[in-house]
RNA sequence: GGUGGGGUACUCAAGUGGCCAACGAGAUCAGACUGUAAAUCUGACGGCGCAAGCCUUCGAAGGUUCGAAUCCUUCCCCCACCA
């Protein structure tokens, strides 16, 4: 009788075990394993919908084993064969590898890249870049029968639509990636998502029929919204990315904060290291009060402060605290506002350049004019269709359709005017 | 290569000479209700404009017409079947 290795049972009650090759468990038991995960470097930033394979290879380093990052600067440039050019192509190649070292920084705030059981991060281009067409044929293709190939999921569902002959040889490359890393690193286990199973298989059966070896599977969930809507939207559309530049730690941990009560529970075990204990009590509380959306709050605080470091996610929570629990942005202190800035929308009022829109009556900047500038609307007319509904406060005060600028009077200490679209889009302005 | 069917706004999808900035649905945005939740209801949803109205859009380019998303010509792309 075997003993389920620790390691699956933290997946297991995490709800982060979707699948794995019958003789998992005794390769975990047996002693540590090298595994790995891939990931597209199609961005110089990974996004929250990339975390459930992070955490997967977070918990596995933390069961003692070794993980490896995989990013796929070659199996990346045939993701999209769409005509490119050349010179396009070899372009690519350095956006990749820069977007490799942009990924790995993410990476070592989840991973530990030192020591000999370290983390590693590598690139299949390595590989893939240099292999020649006949060799690929001679010693992979013919492992294969198309029979095979085709009765393949992933396949099997695009026989209707099509698919092109690149995509279909994608399968056989991740293959390749797999037993490549078997005889380079030793990897015996790869992860990812459900729907890459029908290629890890194939990897399986690549390796065992060029090496006799034996090596692993395991697939996690794919993640989903109560609401029926696709994982990592923040409010305003746009992903959710880990990169600060793209998505500000403000806006990160209130794309936690704004969690479905029916979601919760779920993301806490999938993006939190909460034990399980503080787990359960979570869900007890969005049970009993849900409105003091203390799960939310933890699932923030965590997951914040492990991309963006324990100070930000301080900070976050500072902010999130001001604007949404205070209300009375007018007792709001210039200090205050001036560290609003580097959290919330900033802009610095610019009067249009354009005499057309001259501002009117007197006001002193122009509602709308400033809802661009802040990036809160993306017309003119967008901005007056929320104003006119009646969607924008300004220092919390609702404007109402006839307001159509802002006095000289509304100005907070150090000029500030604070504004807000809908319930929770902020914005701040600086009069100079 | 042949035959047939298609390309409409973020997506799906009506529309086959004027009533079309273009039915409807979804997505999205706002309001009400709330708990920074969900569900529900209401409204908005090409750009500019206070408005009247003007401008740009229905695969691309030309043409017919007082007038075209709708008709004609050429071209590009997708799908199905046949070769």
């Amino acid at each position: 009788m075997v003993t389920t290795p620790a390691l699956l049972d933290e997946l297991a009650w995490r709800g982060l075990l979707q699948q794995h090759t019958d003789g998992l468990p005794a390769a975990l038991q047996a002693g540590p394993v090298t595994a790995y995960c891939g990931f597209d470097p199609t961005a110089s930033s990974l996004h929250v919908g990339n975390l459930v394979p992070v955490m997967g290879l977070v918990h596995l380093q933390r069961a003692g084993h070794r993980p490896i990052a995989l990013v796929g600067g070659g199996t990346g440039m045939i993701g999209d064969p769409s005509g490119r050019s050349s010179e396009r192509t070899l372009q690519d190649l350095d956006t990749i590898r820069a977007n490799a070292e942009a990924l790995r920084g993410q990476l070592s705030r989840f991973l530990d890249f030192d020591g000999a059981r370290g983390a590693q991060l590598m690139n299949n281009a390595d590989w893939l870049a240099s292999l020649s067409l006949l060799d690929f044929l001679r010693d992979t293709g013919k492992h294969f029968s198309v029979n095979y190939m085709l009765a393949k999921d992933s396949v099997k569902s695009r026989l209707e639509g099509g698919i092109s002959y690149t995509e279909f040889t994608y399968m056989l490359l991740q293959a390749y990636d797999y037993l490549e890393l078997h005889r380079r690193a030793g990897v015996t286990l790869q992860l990812g998502g459900s729907d890459q199973w029908g290629n890890i298989t194939a990897g399986l059966e690549l390796i065992r029929r060029t090496t006799g070896g034996e090596a692993h599977a395991l697939t996690l969930p794919l993640i989903t919204n109560a609401d029926g809507t696709k994982f990592g939207k923040s409010t305003g559309g746009g992903s959710v990315w880990l990169d600060a530049e793209r998505t500000s730690p403000y806006r990160f941990y209130q794309f936690w904060m704004g969690a479905d009560d029916r979601d919760v529970p779920q993301w806490l075990r999938f993006f939190s290291l909460l034990s399980r204990d503080e787990v359960e009590a979570l869900d007890e509380a969005v049970r009993t009060e849900p409105h003091k959306r203390a799960a939310q709050r933890a699932l923030a605080d965590d997951v914040t402060a492990r991309v963006h470091g324990a100070d930000a996610a301080r900070i976050a929570r500072e902010v999130s605290a001001l604007l949404f629990e205070k209300g009375d942005a007018t007792a709001l202190s210039a200090g205050a506002l001036a560290a609003l800035r580097a959290e919330i929308p900033f802009a610095t009022w610019a009067l249009p350049a354009d005499a057309s829109t001259e501002i009117a009556g007197g006001g002193l900047v122009d509602v709308a004019e400033a809802l661009m500038q802040l990036g809160l609307a993306a017309s003119r007319g967008a901005a007056k269709r929320v104003l006119e509904q009646g969607g924008v406060t300004v220092n919390g005060a609702r404007l109402t359709a006839t307001d159509r600028t802002v006095s000289r009077e509304r100005l907070l200490p150090g000029g500030y005017l604070l504004f807000r679209k809908g319930q929770r889009e902020y914005g701040l302005l600086q009069v100079p």
